[in-house]
DNA sequence: GTAACTATGTAATAATATAACAATAAAATT
DNA sequence: AATTTTATTGTTATATTATTACATAGTTAC
């Protein structure tokens, strides 16, 4: 269910710990300046972190926006499978988990009959707090 | 049918003109080194009709590459429905024209009963060629 | 203990994108 | 036609996002 959280590194914690505490997705930068006071000063601390923690499915990169949000669907064991709604307003960020939405994608065949277990699906509108 | 042309200004059909001549996504800078013998020296230039020509639907932005393709979806009126097949191996990028997807997502409801006509889906995997 | 691997620290730089402002050109209004 | 407005262009500088490269330290496997 919940993945493992011994084998984060230290750096790697530290990251996700501040993700974590962000309701909404944070940028790279933002996150280096939030954990400059626990030592990491300088980007590729923070960006291999990242990079790991993605890797994993801890968190998940918001591609359209450069951010990154901590994984809070249980059911997405695959880090794989990955669909947000945003605001295009207040640019609020929800990870959607639907298993009816991954499986008609994880089923889908393109017209050469290719499969693809791989995705990233961002959705775009007004929520409504902005209507 | 296909967009009108038409009231395109110079600098938009410039960089037009060269992302359709490439298969593949070209980068903003490669773009803009390519069009420096046209007289577009600087970033803005190129990135203001990119801007313009995403937003009317004659390209579109690959976000997890940060690249940009022409349209070639005869289907895709909507600027605003893109999904793509990314080769993880070749790099190689192929615009998805599927109604049934489209309609699906176009008509996809969140937990909250909240639409969504803009979307952007980018499918992984490894393509034939590179199998 | 040494080799191999993983993680970290650090400096520099590359790649992507925008802000700000001046100058032109085209379109709409009078 | 002259005026106002709007869209487009040119230019410099700068902001933002991300990686390369290399040195060091810790951990695991043998
Ligand atoms: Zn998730
Ligand atoms: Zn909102
Ligand atoms: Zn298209
Ligand atoms: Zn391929």
């Amino acid at each position: 269910m919940a993945q493992k959280q011994q084998n984060l590194s230290k750096n790697q914690k530290i990251v996700l710990d501040i993700i974590e505490k962000s309701v909404q997705p944070m940028k790279a930068y933002s996150i280096l300046f939030n954990v400059q006071k626990k030592g990491l000063k300088a980007p590729p601390q923070v960006y291999r972190a990242l990079d790991k923690l993605v890797e994993i499915g801890k968190i998940h990169k918001i591609e359209s926006r450069n951010a990154f949000i901590a994984c809070r669907n249980s059911a997405c064991t695959i880090a794989n499978a990955t669909a947000f709604s945003i605001c295009e307003s207040c640019e609020d960020v929800k990870e959607i988990s639907s298993s009816k939405l991954s499986k008609y994608l994880s089923n889908f065949q393109d017209k050469e009959g290719m499969k693809y277990n791989k995705y990233n699906l961002e959705f775009f509108g007004i929520c409504k707090k902005c209507k």
